[in-house]
DNA sequence: GACGCGCATGGTAGCGCTACCATCCTTGGC
DNA sequence: GCCAAGGATGGTAGCGCTACCATGCGCGTC
């Protein structure tokens, strides 16, 4: 198969005394493009950006020509023209994280219909391999960066500071952003999520938590203060791992937690893949829900809502996170001030049957 | 906040005369390093690239200048100089979908340890989308592309066809492919997981399906000849909707076609999270599974297993799918010959509690 | 000892586009 | 009717890098 370095292929129009350029591979040029409309080149790169300040009349010439030659502007030129690539680096721990997916998600859409492309970079949870991704990208002069959490290693924020474009922290909301960010408080969510159990009757509620990033320290520590105001925080009703989080370790951790202090009867679960495991031990031991052990989880996927019984959880915003994201990025792109650069767009517990109180 | 467009900053090393370009932002180029080296620009280049063709001592020297500078290469720069960007890039219909998240995940890391980024696309399950897409992609002449499915528009084939790159087809394994392809196939996948339940003795196995892409077309179709072989196949039996899929969808659907058929005596179902739904549906009207009902999933995720009672699916290997199509995309830039074009990674049906049997 | 080969290194000339500035033409004010 | 102002258009000069083609050197061959 012919894959790799096709031989230079025919003008398709007859671009008359065109040298055949040993590099590039014969594609058409903005130059075939100028040529055949009867303009200069810069009129057609302004055509192609700038519609408005090319008169009607040459637009058309120019459109027509773009066509009969199909033409596609070269990315990578102009990226080096004008010291800026049409892309937008954005730094999350994981994608298989439904979490991140949805927020990805968001990006996304809020970029749909403009020129930028988005580059995504995995940190696998590491402050290291975010700062050597983050140079990956500073490498071809990003046009905006989104990083996630505001965790960021020194060297990491020093990079940021100096990126000469606009940065996003999202997932969380906090004091002193790179430059913007958006997200809530996980601290506030934890903290919630725990005095909601409390009211409902539970007394001696278990954490259960999988890779304790920061953000996952945070909902923690929330979940412990509420329980100290509360005359409860034991330290052996915390079972946490760093191993990434999924169904089966929510079994696997009540189970722990269970053996450690049999007498629990509530479990505030980092995450709701954790949750569902826990309902799905519940099952199996025949641990009855909500009467002997109260569920909440954390983030509301879809899931938690057809469960049964239908499980509490503390729904985040999290596509919004990333659609205001991508539309801070736009506005301070469009070189428009951005007043509102920290931006709190919350949560709120969602009571289900699960925690519906102990008999 | 100057974020936007900092002042040139002042050289780190004594740039003897250095002019200052007023485009590009004084951030070190090639030629610094070689100057402060001692050594051509073009040796530098070569230094970074292809280490092994430069001598150890001039080497030692360009390490030193580099880390000196903090010279960071300009991908734009290469890219153009080169004809071709250090990119892979990725269409696939959604990043939502836990697939296509392994999938995407098996790429990343078949890749992290070259030069290249990827850059994904989201298709929307529209053809349409994803010729604009590649439009977009082969502006900046990508290394090498991975696309989903077989089924492109004729145009879009055609563009891929004179992408003067590799290609690779991921998560359908079938005759004919644009370069290369990798995936299994899902009728086969569709026709075994109904043999599988039709053996454990369920008769009015209904079909559940969500977003009917060409690859949930291909799953009902081997579900259908698998029905018609033993004589069992009525149109009522299949209920699919375009709608996108999720766990609440596969309780509606459950609804649905017991409505339609209250003799229903399993489902096969088009995708995990349908299968998750059926199965809390079930719980809800107390329908003992796999006694009243029996379930078999598709994709086989993580919770299939620890499901109560766990669901029988078939395993599809989405992450290899995705971690080959890398290592194929690799051998190709590398100019390998691949000899292998069409890559068959199969599936398995595991069965589990959930089809042990009716009563 | 002259020749040729291969390897390390360097110079030159772009890659295709856009920033910057110059030029031209229109338009309006007096 | 002349000139200033402003908008449309174009020319020139790179952006920072790599492909291509020298060049120079050491070494083995006859």
């Amino acid at each position: 198969m012919a894959r790799r370095q096709e031989p230079a292929q025919e003008d398709t129009a007859g671009g008359a005394g065109r040298r055949p350029s040993r590099r590039g591979g014969g594609r058409p040029t903005l130059a075939d493009v100028a040529r055949l409309a009867g303009v200069g080149a810069i009129t057609v790169s302004r055509a192609l950006r700038e519609p408005d300040r090319v008169s009607v009349t040459l637009r058309a010439q120019i459109d027509a020509a773009v066509r009969a030659l199909g033409y596609v502007p070269d990315r990578n030129a102009r990226a080096l023209a004008s010291a800026r690539a049409d892309v937008v680096g954005v730094l999350v721990p994981s994608l298989t994280n439904n979490v991140f997916a949805d927020v990805v998600r968001g990006i996304y859409d809020g970029l749909v219909d403009t020129r930028f492309q988005i580059q995504i970079g995995h940190t696998h949870y590491s402050g290291l391999e975010e700062e050597r991704l983050l140079k990956v990208f500073l490498g071809q002069r990003p046009a905006a960066l989104i990083v996630s959490g505001l965790d960021q290693t020194p060297q990491t924020r020093t990079l940021l500071e100096a990126a000469g474009c606009p940065v996003v922290q999202i997932m969380e909301a906090g004091p002193d952003p790179v430059d913007m960010c958006v997200g809530f408080s996980h601290f506030d969510g934890g903290r919630a999520a725990t005095e909601h159990m409390l009211s409902r009757g539970y007394r001696r509620i278990g954490f259960i938590g999988a890779r304790m990033d920061p953000r996952s320290q945070r909902r923690l520590a929330g979940y412990r203060q509420a329980m100290e105001a509360a005359g409860l925080f034991e330290p052996r009703l915390v079972s946490t791992t760093p191993i990434p989080s999924s169904v089966s370790l929510g079994r696997e951790l009540l189970r722990d937690a269970l053996a450690r202090v049999p007498t629990i009867d509530g479990v505030f679960c980092n995450n709701d893949d954790l949750a569902l495991g826990v309902l799905f031990e519940c099952h199996y031991a025949s641990l009855g829900v909500p009467r002997q052990i109260g569920i909440c989880g954390f983030n509301d996927l879809d899931m938690m809502q057809v469960a049964y019984p239908s499980i509490t959880s503390v729904r985040t915003h999290r596509y919004d996170i990333g659609y205001r994201a991508a539309a801070m990025v736009k506005a301070a792109m469009r070189g428009e001030p951005v007043e509102e650069r920290i931006v709190d767009l919350g949560f709120e517990v969602v009571a289900r049957d699960s925690t519906a109180g102990p008999m």
